[in-house]
DNA sequence: TATTGTCACGCAAACGGTTGCGGGAACGAT
DNA sequence: ATCGTTCCCGCAACCGTTTGCGTGACAATA
């Protein structure tokens, strides 16, 4: 396991200069001349040099890692995301460690605290659902630069990065009208959640700007929202005696929930019950009918995340960015809202 | 930005002491007293001290960072592996650096070298499919601890975990016909593939144990095993005069193309053609029927992995281990072969 | 010729923590 | 009184890299 480390200093005893001469030739410092350049980078090259990490990182208090904090890892949606990240991470010259939060407030708080101490350059952020107390968190955002994606909260004054949900919420919501349904449910999350509440009141514009008339007892909270939560829902707007033509799931894997229970009732989709999820997640696909979803584009929100970041890392300016970049999401019509 | 940092020396100066003192304290080294640990070690709580990771880093050569590599970081099966390599890996005091080769072995030895040149403690690495050329992956071994993990090779000298495989697959063949299935498919991969040949392997001793003929007709192989090509090989398979009663896909995706197919042809799904899969992947409970599989224990196989891996790394001596592990993966009998 | 400027490089300190070695004090044994 | 031990602790070197400052050589300018 021992190894031979090759050092500046041994590539400046062979060429018999001083180790911050070699230093600055790597790095292309003006002081010096071309030729002592070419032949310290020839050398380092062929000697196979690689730039002590912890050295570095020691001088220039700079890691080159960036911490990733995500409720849950298996959530296809988040590994697209995390794709985007990894990819648009190595193209800058970062690493990336990654911690999963389980939705669980105190290990969130803790992660951040570690990664902080680890010396991460830079923390990416999803949050949990129930981030209702922003005091763990405020104390981060002046020792590191902090942003938050997908899951975020404006209680936090930092940048962050979401899908346009209201918007999209607005585009499900019309197409629905549009392929004449008028009695639209809706199945939200109980707990305050800045993603819930954006496509709910996507959702309610939108049947106002075409008259419809809002009835809460059609606006369905939960507190997880979920497959099984889809089905009991589903159960639920079952039984009521005006029974909604469409039902708009803010995730898709509760609308597979309702999608289920309307099949075991014999229920027509969409001619009686339109379908319509959120996520475009890869099971949308597998169920039957195919779901109308809206597709959020992960890898791209990853990126624009890391992308934001890095800027803030390297900006020697220390104002506190706070801006809210949104990324467009699109509907994709599918078989659970129009039938060929 | 700017931190007035919590250093050895800082609570050296204000007890009185010299920082070797402050050092050992907080190491719990015997040639401190005790009066002296305690009180050291209660100023620095107070004073949120946290070791320069750096510091720390550059003098033992050692960064408490493991790599991993997975070809692709979307599959569900990978997430979970990945949930219980994090969770593993925090416990011990490891940071994990993740990395996604996407199947492509350039890229895969890239990030093999990247890794070591940033000084992780030791790789974690699930294969691509065809990694043919081991000499790209050799000169790490004798540089930091390696172990691979799911997409394994025995051509390389080192551990490896997988789940069983040919078990697995040997019960799931048995289970097909102790439900009275004779004439049973199977759809596997063309390439080399450590984990489909055990498949494979196991499919044949079932075969031989029950006295069943083994028809090369219907075994099928396929060059990426994706839900895809589980339609196209489904679509084959009915077209050949002895139709299979039975199709056994390697792969959950491609089990459910198959079934997909299936279903297009209004073929009874299991009494005219049974199907099982491998994965237990989250979609085999979404496609109706819902699809009979393996359920390989991800959580497990990640938590075994980090196991083993930090157990060279913190071994002093330098042997090459070279252990072959096998978690077990359990049948979950679903609608796809056995219907209430 | 004297002065100033530029170029190319070396010296040495600094980053924070670890560790081999050495040394003083206290104490018991001789 | 001397010696040997043991217990605690400090000194200082060291890890590899970066960087402010200094310096000698040489050219340009006055």
């Amino acid at each position: 396991m021992k190894k031979e480390l090759v050092t500046l200093k041994k590539i400046a005893q062979i060429l018999d200069l001083s180790t911050s001469t070699v230093s600055r030739a790597l790095n292309d410092h003006p002081d010096i001349s071309e030729a002592t350049t070419k032949k310290v980078k020839q050398l380092a090259q062929s000697m196979n040099y690689v730039p002590n990490i912890f050295a570095k990182g020691f001088r220039k208090h700079r890691s080159n890692i960036i911490g990733v904090i995500v409720p849950n890892i298996t959530h296809y949606f988040t590994t697209t995301m995390l794709r985007g990240i990894l990819e648009e991470a190595a193209v800058k010259g970062y690493r990336v460690i990654i911690s999963e939060s389980n939705n669980d407030v105190l290990k969130q708080t803790e992660m951040l605290n570690t990664m902080m101490q680890f010396g991460v350059d830079g923390i990416l952020a999803s949050l949990t659902k129930m981030t209702r107390d922003i005091d763990n968190i405020l104390p981060i955002l002046n020792k590191v630069p902090l942003i938050l994606f997908d899951k975020v909260s404006n209680k936090i004054p930092c940048t962050q990065i979401t899908i346009n949900d209201e918007e999209a919420a607005y585009n499900a919501i019309e197409h629905l009208i549009n392929i004449g349904k008028k009695r639209i449910a809706i199945i939200k999350e109980r707990e305050f959640s800045y993603t819930s509440e954006k496509r709910f009141s996507g959702y309610l514009k939108a049947l106002k700007d075409h008259d419809i008339e809002i009835d809460e007892k059609i606006i369905i909270s939960v507190d997880d929202i979920s497959l099984i939560q889809g089905k009991r829902m589903a159960n639920h707007l079952l039984s009521i005696k005006k029974r909604p033509d469409a039902i708009f799931a803010i995730t898709d894997s509760a609308a597979i929930g309702v999608i289920q229970t309307l099949k075991k009732f014999n229920i027509n989709i969409p001619e009686d019950i339109a379908v319509v999820g959120f996520s475009n997640s890869s099971h949308s696909t597998i169920i039957e009918p195919k779901l109308t979803t809206v597709d959020q584009p992960g890898e791209k929100i990853g990126k624009n995340a890391v992308k934001y970041l890095i800027e803030e890392i390297e900006s020697t300016t220390d104002i506190l960015t706070n801006k809210m970049i949104e990324i467009k999401g699109n509907l994709i019509i599918r078989d659970s809202t129009f039938k060929v």
